[in-house]
RNA sequence: GGGCCGCUAGCUCAGUGGUAGAGCACCUGACUUUUAAUCAGGGUGUCGAUGGUUCGAUCCCAUCGCGGCCCA
């Protein structure tokens, strides 16, 4: 970090701000009266030709940050931003007055303006404005970054995420393809009847996913508080209350490791839905998928990590034993069945031919869980579904009719990434209370992420939920996928980086 | 948490056991349609921090800080 107020450019730039208040110019003025920001003028003209244009002399009024100036000696060129487009203006000195291009002369890179003049086309056909009144707005004391390399240094495009976007168009792009998927994403399920509704943040337990949470307290009712690690238990609450179809775009919290997938506060959606189950939800979930990439990049198909993706097909789905009895085999060049997942020490004894660390004390459930993220994630790159999880992972899903160890619960794998997490709700009350308690049997046995009891929710399930699923999005890792960015860092505007000290 | 890598000018990067360089940016001058404008000149620095080794450290060693990638 740069603060060294001595550095000859941050001296020059104050020194100019000086030498613009001695010309009586305000240094920090209040408003500037714009007929369009920098992209709509650039938007409303870009098909006219300079010809056209030299016709009809449109004016304009607009104001942006000064990305790059080319100076001759009695006319310049500005070309401002307005952080989505960029317009040059041209300013001469016999078109402007002599204070207003005193005003320009003392003007540096980064600092913002505006201008009013006629539009035209230069020589060279570049859309300009032709100044004839330049107003000083706003300051910049800081240089920018450079202009062909843009700004590089990853820690920096995070930290000062206002530089990146300065400097890095794509970068701004980013965050316009994410807002457009979280808009569609509520189109889709508006559309379908669903209420969005917001509930806790802040929560007395922890529940709805198997995570450790952020802890907080509040003062006046001297009450713990966890920052929630999903919003699942409430919403079930709803559905319980009569609203059938509910969702909830917002932010989970878990304390735990940072990576290119992982920040500590994410972004997910969550839906419910009654009468319906979680085939319905696969279904729904290609549906959403197909709708929100075409809104969010007008297509179906993109490019992640080098692999074309692409979400026209209908998903694959594979049965969670299978795909890992599948990859076992080929690994171990010989035959592995599910009959050996479900035996506690076959499934223990498999995990230690393949030369993979399961937890210890995990029942054949759990292993085969780790198995598979293990031996399978990664190479899930087109769209699949992996369904009917072991009981044992699963607290809040309801058991297949058929097979009280294997639950109707599905996760969707895109690129590795785990990208949606759904399942058949538990909707019994006292199978609910006996999965809650195996769970604080694992916290006793040291499990940190195990579930905690919630006899709130337990209660809410006495007064009936009816058959419901429900399905969780990443939208971070989605947003992710759409953008064809490698960290959750690029999708997130300001993520959880360690303070550094300023001086 | 572990392993590897990085941190040098405003930015992007070279580089060396003898106190530092390029391009852009910046400054001075020329230039009234440029597009990475051009032309002529100018180096503006706590080489991440602190210790150690050394006659001498930005470089070697140690510790720390921040970040990246991989693993957990």
């Amino acid at each position: 970090m740069n603060r060294r107020e001595d550095s000859d450019q941050l001296r020059q730039r104050r020194e100019n701000l000086e030498k613009l208040r001695a010309l009586d110019v305000q240094p920090y003025p209040h408003r500037f009266e714009a007929s369009g920001t920098v992209s709509a003028i650039a938007a409303e003209h870009a098909a006219r030709s300079g010809e056209d244009l030299e016709n009809a002399r449109p004016e304009a009024a607009t104001a942006g940050r000064i990305v790059a100036i080319r100076s001759f000696g009695k006319a310049r060129f500005l070309v401002l931003s307005d952080g989505k487009a960029r317009l040059q203006a041209y300013v001469r000195k016999d078109s402007v007055s002599a204070r207003d291009f005193e005003v320009v002369k003392l003007l540096d890179v980064g600092d913002v303006v505006g201008v009013a003049g006629r539009i035209f086309r230069t020589r060279t056909d570049e859309l300009t404005v032709w100044a004839a009144r330049v107003e000083f707005l706003a300051k910049c004391f800081e240089p920018l970054p450079e202009k062909w390399h843009g700004l590089t240094d990853i820690e920096i495009r995070y930290r000062q995420r206002y530089l990146d976007l300065i400097v890095n168009p794509p970068s701004r792009k980013v965050f316009e393809v994410r807002a457009r998927a979280i808009r569609a994403i509520r189109e889709f399920l508006d559309a379908r009847g669903y209420l969005e509704v917001e509930t806790p943040m802040m929560q007395p337990l922890a529940g709805g996913a198997l995570a450790r949470p952020f802890v907080t307290h509040h003062n006046a009712l001297d009450l713990p508080l966890y920052l929630r690690v999903a919003p699942e238990l409430y919403l079930k609450r709803l559905v319980v209350g009569g609203m059938e179809r509910v969702y909830e775009i917002n932010r989970n919290f878990r304390n735990e490791g940072i990576s290119t997938r992982h920040n500590p506060e994410f972004t997910m959606l969550e839906f419910y839905e009654a009468y319906s189950d979680y085939a319905a939800l696969m279904t729904l979930t290609e549906e959403l998928l197909r709708h929100v990439a075409k809104a969010a990049l007008d297509g179906r198909e993109f490019t992640f990590n080098g692999e074309s993706i692409d979400f026209a097909p209908k998903f694959a789905r594979v049965k969670l034993r299978q795909a890992v009895c599948e990859a076992a085999a080929k690994q171990l060049d010989g035959s592995v069945s599910e009959a050996q997942l479900r035996d506690p020490e076959q499934a223990a004894g498999l995990a230690r031919e393949l030369e993979i660390e399961v937890t210890p004390g995990a029942g054949a459930g759990r292993i085969t869980f780790e198995l598979f993220e293990a031996l399978c994630e990664q190479a899930l790159v087109q769209p699949t579904f992996v369904h009917d999880f072991p009981t044992e992972v699963s607290p809040l899903s309801k058991q297949r009719a058929d097979d009280p160890e294997t639950v109707e619960r599905f996760e969707l794998y895109i690129a590795g990434m785990e990208i949606a997490n759904a399942f058949s709700e538990l909707n019994d009350p006292d199978e609910q209370r006996r999965r809650f308690e195996e769970q604080l049997a694992a916290r006793t046995a040291g499990d940190e992420e195990a579930h905690a009891l919630d006899e709130e929710y337990i209660r809410a399930l006495e007064y009936g939920l009816p058959p419901a699923a429900g399905e969780g999005i990443g939208i971070d890792r989605l947003v992710m996928l759409l953008t064809g960015s490698p960290s959750i860092r690029d999708v997130i505007l300001f993520p959880l980086l360690r303070p550094v000290r300023m001086e």
